[in-house]
DNA sequence: TACGATTAAATCGCATGCGATTTTATTGGT
DNA sequence: ACCAATAAAATCGCATGCGATTTAATCGTA
């Protein structure tokens, strides 16, 4: 309003981007639902398959690397994933704290009924492929520069 | 890579920007956790302050509505924030189905104390004003339009 | 070699989200 | 006035996320 005063505002403005991250981040939970439910995967789950269809027998903690996620969550997840025959769990070999995930034959088998998710997305988003990368990178960055604010306001405190 | 068959490619984008939404959500919350947790909120819960410091007296239902959530995850959250002391749950006089929710003292109080958070998450993000509201347009807009697609897919099934 | 520090997963507890259903109150048509 | 349809919350079950801690294996160094 005043020239001397925008500052609390302004400052409102970065609720209004949480906000609407989190909220876009339900919309697409809700588009991804019904698409994965023929698959019986949760949207978290589609993540660690399209990792592994991408390359098998990662580690856990290097799944968690790619995906920003800790073992509390991972563990419980890929299990679920075990129990449902999509994937194993082996210890490794040389070092036996680690735990790697290989895709068993209906987990691959898998990839191909997979294939319209991104087709059925990528028609509900709507937007053409260089507003879609812009995005992402804009989104990525953004990311990246808050996980550093992160770790500075907890070590602060 | 082949002229005639990008599509593959351009449909992956849609699963990437996907992505980077639910990591810069995840990574929204890192930063906010560490500002909240001196107010005993989560970030879920802010958001309904933000609402109710904004206007009282609101509905369950109303309330969903600026959140995009439902009652089977406000009720819960509604609960907390009375057993805090933050707020009172009111039945309506004129319609008993409806639940109005005010703020108590302490929750009028603790207005005050979020002063600073928005100021905290402004500087982390690190974009300006301008950027800031831009960015916000895009995501709302990509948001309605999957809600709008999403009810299309869950209607179809 | 011994042993404390480090590392990878796993475990525990709690707070979302949401599909599905239930409960209670209101409304609308006859 | 009656009663089915509708509407608002609440309840239940399940799958994340994550802080905090624990367990088990490996490493580093004296």
């Amino acid at each position: 309003m005043m020239e001397g005063m925008p500052k609390k505002q302004d400052d409102a403005l970065a609720d209004f981007l949480c906000f609407s991250v989190y909220s876009l981040n339900h919309a697409f939970n809700r588009v991804y639902r019904p698409l994965l439910d023929g698959l019986d995967l949760t949207y978290p789950q589609y993540l660690v398959m399209q990792l592994l269809w991408a390359q098998d027998g990662r580690s856990v903690k290097e799944i968690g690397k790619e995906l920003r996620l800790e073992s509390n969550t991972l563990t419980p997840l890929l299990k679920r994933l075990q129990a449902t025959g999509l994937i194993d769990r082996r210890r490794g070999k040389s070092d036996e704290r680690v735990v790697r995930i290989f895709l068993t034959g209906s987990g691959e088998a898998l990839h191909a009924r997979a294939a319209d998710v991104q087709s059925c997305l990528a028609a509900a988003i709507g937007l053409d492929t260089g507003e879609l990368s812009r995005l992402s990178q804009v989104l990525d960055d953004l990311r990246d520069r808050l996980i550093g604010e992160a770790e500075k306001l907890t070590t602060d405190a």
